[in-house]
DNA sequence: TCTCTAATTTAGGCATGCCTAAACTTTCGA
DNA sequence: TCGAAAGTTTAGGCATGCCTAAATTAGAGA
């Protein structure tokens, strides 16, 4: 078995470059929140036990034995997230840090359960894609909403777990993957866009826009 | 924080000492699966802690504050028990196994949703009282089998969990909590008993009636 | 090309919680 | 009452995963 440790490398590694990318040292360190020294260790451990692959000042690079620890630690994350919002009413904002603890003691045969529970879903509260068992995962158009120009009507696609107060505004809003809204307009100089959700003109940082994904409303 | 080894030792004490009792070291070593050398080592530091009360040679008694965690502890087992088999489907044979990875990750706002969607439960599964967040425990009549006379009419008040393949059995003859059932004959020399549940007969060692706990069917 | 800075690695250390082996108490039966 | 068995503690060690401080390397700009 997998220490809780080398599961949270392998998904940080799988979050920040994904299934084929390199990652640096201090951005592994900077997102576990550990020394980069620290996380140099830890990779040599992970590289190792054949997890990554390590080229000395160049970064990791998941092996495929790594993606799919990986992989099975996203989807326990992102089903717990879409298990505790639908069967126990846990707001959207508060799921991440949850699921952050119990992805790691998830059995396969509880995996199995929350799975068939929901039906067997493809995304999870926030948008993002749940993998499945044989590895796959289902893939959806996501612009950035900053990249979209006013006057566009538009579809949620994925809002940006990473920090809690940024969901919790746009929950505010009813602005949960699936919704449509308008774009009306974008300030200039880096400023505020507004919104129309529902009948109501709402405004969004321009910071924000960075986490929120949609994609045209007519690709529906 | 207290870790899961304090969580575990403190919950270990309190099931095999109770809140005043005291428990050797070996006791305590065999019950968590390590050597006596490592539970002294570790009741060390629980003292140095304040959660129990040590005397070299004498054993362990909990604290106070030892008393408070262990009781939370199984409170969040119990709990988790419940509900694994209320809202997920999971076995009672299964669900201990579960519950205790789940209990040390269990935030007490999950805590909180799970007693209310159970309906504020007092009893797990398998019988066994659930602490209530103020410390209280309800308390029912509990004879162990063995100590029932052929004849007798009782009903299931516990089954202790320590055994998955003795609750599996017991589960495949119907005897939850709650289940009235007859006491036919006890064969002598440490024999097995012979029960009738809901008009069947079924034989039960002597060594599992010692795990079966009940109450006179008059008392209800 | 050289140099400076940022990123990375090495070196040495610490806390936790486990282990074995050996020494020490306590207790109980002869 | 004495000695052996059972229970307990001490001593020394190991793996994990974190830390700080110092040394090293890569890469970009002058």
């Amino acid at each position: 078995m997998s220490t809780q440790a080398v599961e949270d490398y392998l998904k940080a590694v799988y979050e920040l470059a994904g299934a084929d990318d390199r990652v640096g040292t201090s951005a592994l360190a900077d997102k576990l929140g550990v020394t980069p020294a620290s996380a140099t260790g830890m990779v040599k451990k992970l590289a190792g036990l054949g997890f990554v692959t390590h080229e000395k000042y160049q970064g990791v690079a998941l092996t495929p034995a790594g993606r799919d620890i990986a992989l099975e630690i996203l989807r326990h994350h992102r089903l717990v997230e879409l298990y505790l919002v639908k069967k126990m009413g846990v707001p959207w904002d508060q799921v991440h840090d949850e699921a952050e603890k119990w992805e790691h003691v998830l059995s396969e045969d509880l995996e199995d359960r929350m799975d068939a529970m929901l039906g067997h879903p493809s995304f999870d509260p926030h948008g993002a894609p749940i993998p499945q068992r044989d590895g796959t995962m289902a893939s959806r158009v996501r612009i950035p909403l900053v990249k979209i120009e006013a006057g566009t009507r538009v579809i949620v696609s994925e809002v940006s777990d990473h920090d809690s107060e940024l969901l919790r505004y746009v929950g505010e809003l009813g602005l949960f993957p699936g919704t449509a809204f308008d774009v009306i307009t974008l300030a200039p100089y880096n400023g505020p866009l507004t919104v129309e959700v529902d009948g109501a003109q709402h405004v969004i940082g321009r910071e924000a826009a960075h986490y929120i994904f949609v994609r045209p409303a007519e690709s529906e």
